[in-house]
RNA sequence: UGGCCCGUCGUCUAAUGGCAGGACGCUGGACUUUGGAUCCAGAAAUGGUGGUUCGAGUCCACCCGGGCCAACCA
C-alpha cells in the first residue's frame, strides 16, 4: 500500500484499551485473557465465561481490589460473559454487612454491573455440608480430635514431613455420627475439626490433611445462629466456584500452592467437567503507598488518617473522596496489565491516569490558595469589569464560558511573585510584567512590606490597558498568573494532599520500625484563607475542578456546602517549574 | 534448607523459535494568555554461564536473585 493512500485513509479504530496494550491479536492481551481466548476456541465451556469477583466483607476495598474487579467484570464483558459479584463469607468473627454495603457501593462506582448475580458463600452452607458427608464417605475426610497445638505440631514443617493424627482411621460411620454432632453444638470451639485425608508428608503443606471445618459458637451477620460449624476457604471457595458454574476462578500469587487443593476437592467430591479452574495473576502494590487490608487498618484505627475515607487512603472510598474519577482507576489497570511477576507500580502512573482523565473532565476556575493582595494604582476606584473567561482551554473540544470581575484590587498567589527572583523564573518581581490570566497585563511598580518583619504585604502595579486577554498581536509576555477579585472572590478551605508515605516502600523498615515511621507528615497541608472565583458556589458539593496552574480538585463530598466551601486536592498538574527549582536549589 | 511460582529499559509491560516494541517516568526541542495539554526528538532492557538450533528473551541444564507455603484467616 502506498504512503499516500494510507494517508488519506481515516484514522484506524483505535485500540480500545489504553497504554501497554499494544498488543493487537484478537481477544488476547495479557496470559489470562489469551487463556480464555483459548478455551473459547477449543469449546472448552462451550462458550461460556463465567468470572467472579470474590471478595471477604470484612474491609474496605482498595485499589488493588479494583484491578481484580477490572479484570473479572472485564474479561466477562469482552466476552459476552457474566461476572458474579460473591461475598466470601465463612467467617463469622470477622465479618459485617456494612462491608458487604459499602463493597457493593464501590464495585458500581467502578461502573460495574453485576446483573441479578449476587451471591454468597454463606448461602451455600447447606450443600457445602451435604459435599463434605461425601467426602467423609468417600472416606477422603475424617474428624480430627487434636488441639489446635497439636495439629501445628503434627504437621511438620516445609523441610520436614508431617505425622499422621491418631484419629486419621476413624470409621467412616463414627466420622458422619461425629460431623452430625459438631453441627448439632454438642462441641466447644476448637474440640474438633473435619480434616481431608490426603498425605501429611506432602511437599505442598496444604495438602497435608488441610482442615476443611471448625467450630465456632459465633454469630455469622447473614446466617445468624444457624451454624457453629463454618467451612474454611479451600473448602468453601472452589465447590463456590462449581456451584456457580465459574469457568475461570482468578486470583492473587498467593493461591499458587493452594490450586492443587483447589482441583483436589472438586475431584474428591465428585464435580463434572469441565469444572471451573484457578488461574493466579500478581496483585497490584504501588510505590508510596501501602496496600495491605492490616496495614490499612492500623492506618484507620491509630488515627494516621481520619477515616477509611481519607483522601490519602487507597481505599476506593477515600480515591472517590479525593476526587479521582472512576474511569481514571479503569484507565489505570488498563496500563498496568495483568502478570505473574510480583511489582510495585510507579504512582506516577497513577498520577497520569487521573491527569489525562480529568484534563478532559474539568472546567477550569481561578483559586487563589496563598494569597497576596495587589492594588492596580492606574485602574479607576469603584469599576468593575465583566470579563468572558472559558472553562475550557483551547484543545478540550467543549463549549461554555463565565464572566469573571476584575477591579482595582486582585488577589495573586505569593508564590508568583519574588523579590530577587531565580533565573527563569517567569512571573511577576519588582519592575516585571505578568499577564493576568483572562484579563490584562500588569507591571509590579512597588512592594508594600511590613517594617517590622519584611513580609510582603502588597504589591502595586500598574495595568496596560490595551493587552485585554492576549491582545495586542504579537506582545510577548513570558508568564500568565491566576487572581482573583478581592471584592467578589470567596473564602474557602483547601485541602491539599500529597502521599502518604516519604519513601518507595513503606515496609521497608529498619529494625525496631514499623512503616508508620515513613509517614510523610506534610500528606496534609490545610490552607483556611484560599479565594475563589465566586462563581463555584452554586456548584453541588463532589464537583471536580481544575484549579488552573495548581491542579485538580474536588468540592468536599462530606463537609463542603455552598456557606462553608472545601476543596480537595486530588492531584497537582504537572510543575516544570517546580522540577527546575528543586534542580537549581540542589 | 522441601515444594511451587517468577526474572525484558528506572517502573509497568509486548514479542507464543525470526527486526527486542509500547506506556509511565526522565532529557532536549516546538507550540502555548495554564511552567497545563499537545507535538517532535533522545537516552534507556532480555540476571549469569553453558547447550540445542541456520537462528534463542522464548527450548534444555546449571548457577544467581526474588515471591509464596508450616492460621481452626481469605
Amino acid at each position: 500500500m502506498s504512503r499516500a493512500n494510507e494517508d488519506e485513509k481515516p484514522a484506524a479504530e483505535p485500540d480500545r484499551r489504553v497504554g501497554g496494550g499494544s498488543d493487537t491479536r484478537p481477544g488476547a492481551s495479557d496470559f489470562i485473557r489469551a487463556k480464555v481466548a483459548e478455551d473459547l476456541r477449543s469449546g472448552r465451556y462451550s462458550g461460556r465465561v463465567v468470572t467472579r469477583f470474590p471478595p471477604e466483607p470484612n474491609g474496605y476495598l482498595h485499589i488493588g481490589h479494583a484491578k481484580s474487579c477490572c479484570l473479572n467484570f472485564g474479561i466477562a464483558l469482552e466476552n459476552d460473559g457474566v461476572c458474579h459479584l460473591r461475598f466470601d463469607d465463612t467467617n463469622p468473627e470477622t465479618e459485617d454487612i456494612k462491608y458487604v454495603e459499602s463493597i457493593k457501593e464501590d464495585v458500581r462506582w467502578l461502573g460495574f454491573d453485576w446483573g441479578d448475580n449476587l451471591f454468597f458463600a454463606s448461602d451455600y452452607f447447606e450443600k457445602l455440608y451435604e459435599y463434605a458427608v461425601i467426602l467423609i464417605e468417600r472416606g477422603k475426610a475424617y474428624v480430627d480430635s487434636l488441639s489446635e497445638d497439636e495439629i501445628r505440631a503434627y504437621r511438620g514443617t516445609v523441610t520436614r514431613a508431617g505425622k499422621e493424627s491418631p484419629f486419621r482411621d476413624r470409621p467412616i460411620e463414627e466420622n458422619l455420627r461425629l460431623f452430625e454432632r459438631l453441627r448439632a453444638g454438642e462441641f466447644a470451639d476448637g474440640e474438633h475439626v473435619l480434616r481431608a485425608k490426603i498425605d501429611m508428608a506432602s511437599p505442598n503443606m496444604l495438602m497435608r490433611d488441610p482442615l476443611l471445618y471448625r467450630i465456632r459458637h459465633a454469630s455469622h451477620y447473614r446466617r445468624g445462629d444457624d451454624w457453629c460449624l463454618y467451612p474454611l476457604y479451600d473448602f468453601t471457595h472452589c465447590l463456590s466456584d462449581a456451584i456457580e458454574n465459574i469457568t475461570h476462578s482468578l486470583c492473587t500469587l498467593e493461591f499458587e500452592n493452594n490450586r492443587e487443593l483447589y482441583d483436589w476437592v472438586l475431584d474428591n467430591v465428585g464435580i463434572a467437567r469441565p469444572r471451573p479452574e484457578q488461574t493466579e495473576f500478581a496483585r497490584l502494590d504501588i510505590d508510596y503507598t501501602v496496600l495491605s487490608k492490616r496495614k490499612l487498618i492500623r492506618l484507620v484505627e491509630q488515627g494516621h488518617v481520619s477515616g477509611w475515607d481519607d483522601p490519602r487512603l487507597p481505599t476506593l472510598a477515600g480515591l472517590r473522596r479525593r476526587g479521582v474519577p472512576p474511569e481514571a482507576i479503569g484507565a489505570f489497570c488498563d496500563m498496568i496489565g495483568v502478570d505473574k511477576v510480583n511489582s510495585r507500580v510507579d504512582i506516577a502512573k497513577l498520577e497520569y491516569a487521573i491527569r489525562n482523565d480529568l484534563n478532559q473532565r474539568a472546567p477550569r476556575v481561578l483559586c487563589v490558595l496563598r494569597p497576596l493582595k495587589v492594588v492596580i494604582t492606574n485602574y479607576p476606584e469603584g469599576r468593575v469589569e465583566q470579563l468572558d473567561a472559558p472553562y475550557w482551554p483551547h484543545d478540550v473540544p467543549k463549549q461554555g464560558s463565565r464572566q469573571l470581575p476584575f477591579g482595582r484590587e486582585i488577589f495573586i498567589e505569593r508564590d508568583d511573585f519574588m523579590e530577587d527572583p531565580p533565573r527563569k523564573f517567569f512571573r511577576l518581581a519588582p519592575g516585571r510584567e505578568v499577564r493576568l490570566r483572562h484579563a490584562y497585563v500588569i507591571k509590579c511598580d512597588d512592594v508594600i512590606k511590613d517594617s517590622a518583619t519584611g513580609e510582603v504585604m502588597e504589591l502595586r502595579c500598574t495595568f496596560d490597558p490595551d493587552t485585554l486577554r492576549g491582545l495586542p498581536e504579537g506582545r510577548k509576555v513570558k508568564g500568565t498568573i491566576h487572581w482573583v477579585s478581592a471584592a467578589h472572590a470567596l473564602p474557602c478551605e483547601v485541602r491539599l494532599y500529597d502521599r502518604l508515605f516519604r519513601v518507595p516502600d513503606p515496609e521497608d523498615v529498619a529494625d525496631g520500625e514499623d512503616f508508620t515511621a515513613h509517614l510523610n507528615p506534610d500528606s496534609l497541608v490545610v490552607l483556611e484563607d484560599a479565594l475563589i472565583e465566586a462563581g463555584v458556589a452554586v456548584d453541588p458539593p463532589g464537583n471536580r475542578y481544575q484549579f488552573e496552574r495548581q491542579g485538580y480538585f474536588i468540592s468536599d463530598p462530606v463537609d463542603s456546602n455552598p456557606g462553608s466551601l472545601v476543596y480537595n486536592r486530588t492531584v497537582t498538574l504537572r510543575d516544570t517549574w517546580a522540577k527546575i527549582a528543586a534542580r537549581d536549589g540542589r
